[in-house]
DNA sequence: CCTCCCATCCCCTGTTCGGGGGAGATTGCG
DNA sequence: CGCAATCTCCCCCGAACAGGGGATGGGAGG
């Protein structure tokens, strides 16, 4: 039994995705709907759901408060964002908020219901402009180098932390190092990437893959 | 016709690639191979292709290098990593080079077909780990706010800019702002967003998609 | 043995930043 | 009109940072 969480405030789009859920999972299947933040909200607690397909343009608010709540209560829920907005700046907030889809309604249903169905698979759904879009925030339009970058080991773990937000004296504690050693190597770490400030820094940490979980030291 | 390369350096996989090649893309298609980096590069130079299977692992260098000259000599080409290594670092170097796909060779072939048949579609060819991975690149365990963050547009616009490595003097004069000015407006966002640095603003500003496309001021 | 690289520590300097005040101008809303 | 928010600019100060110098060890390799 796979039980399903429509969010979405427009009546005819609701039954437009209610039909593409019902070819996506053909396994016995419940569907669920919620036209409001507030519902959403609400069955998100009361409920437990397998997949959500989440609007983020609600009424009362977006629907990314829907993804964080089933998040929370649920983390296997698989949230779908099925929306018209494709700004940058949403779609980094779906993700950041755990999203495991990105679909854009303007989609032919054929391709929704094939995205959808993949999702047990552990395929992410994410329309392909979506999907382009994410790649190229990871695009460079410098020099890539390898992934080291030349940096020594020590290094790399320095410019990992320094890219958190620490600051020297923090790093120097996790390390187990002398402040002084730590400015050392952040020198050393300037000089091989060219640059001159931890923002810089942290900038090519995120492209040199020393992704932060999270900042703050 | 389709014109692919296979870059691989071991036989039998790359026999098994090609192999799949003409299954994926079944137009007529015309195939062509290197085993070396060295080899690739000369190809690349000298012919051009619609689609290449590049892996990374090279007896005398990585892939990427291939990947870089492909995209400088005709960007329209799509690139398909296909290889064992799953690092994080491997992954962004691959998409920050432009990669168009990231295969992972452990994957069924009807699979990987599959994937690469989707291509011509826009649709990029990610192993499922693979795409997993790329989006938790962007998950925050922290709180995640609406996009904007209650910045104000000013505020948005230094936030932007000091996040690519700028000094407060740079940003000030890029705005067309007194120093101070500046000074003022990154208080605010520190205390809208909760950080107290640089680096963590950096990191904010990825987060809310003012991805800078590079750095330096 | 000597050299190169790495890591560790210390000194020094000037600049930048973070954070605390206050103050005037403009806009929009009730 | 008053009120709130935004943007603009100024003052101050201490802490942190950027960058230069030099010194000590330990390995790797010629």
């Amino acid at each position: 039994m796979t039980r399903i969480l429509i969010v979405e405030d427009l009546a005819d789009i609701r039954k437009w995705l209610t039909g593409i859920a019902q070819k996506a999972f053909d396994a016995p299947h419940e569907i669920e709907t919620a036209a409001t933040l507030r519902a959403a909200l609400g069955a998100a607690r009361k409920n437990s759901y397998d997949v959500a397909l989440i609007d983020l343009n609600l009424p009362d608010g977006s629907g990314i408060d829907v993804l964080k709540c089933l998040r929370q209560s649920r983390p296997e829920t698989l949230c779908v964002i099925t929306t018209v907005m494709g700004d940058d700046a949403w779609i980094v907030a779906a993700l950041s908020a755990g999203a495991n889809g990105y679909l854009l309604k303007e989609q032919p249903s054929e391709v929704i219901v094939r995205q959808l169905s993949q999702l047990a698979d552990g395929i992410p759904a994410l329309s392909p402009s979506i999907a382009r879009r994410i790649m190229e925030h990871f695009q460079y339009t410098g020099p890539v180098g390898e992934p080291d970058a030349n940096l020594t080991g020590r290094e790399k773990e320095v410019l990992a932390l320094i890219s958190r937000g620490m600051r020297n004296v923090d790093v120097a504690e996790q390390l187990s190092m002398a402040e002084s050693t730590v400015a050392h190597h952040i020198k050393s770490i300037y000089r091989k990437l060219g640059i001159s400030s931890r923002a810089e820094a942290s900038w090519h940490a995120a492209r040199l893959g020393l992704a932060p979980g999270q900042p703050g030291g």
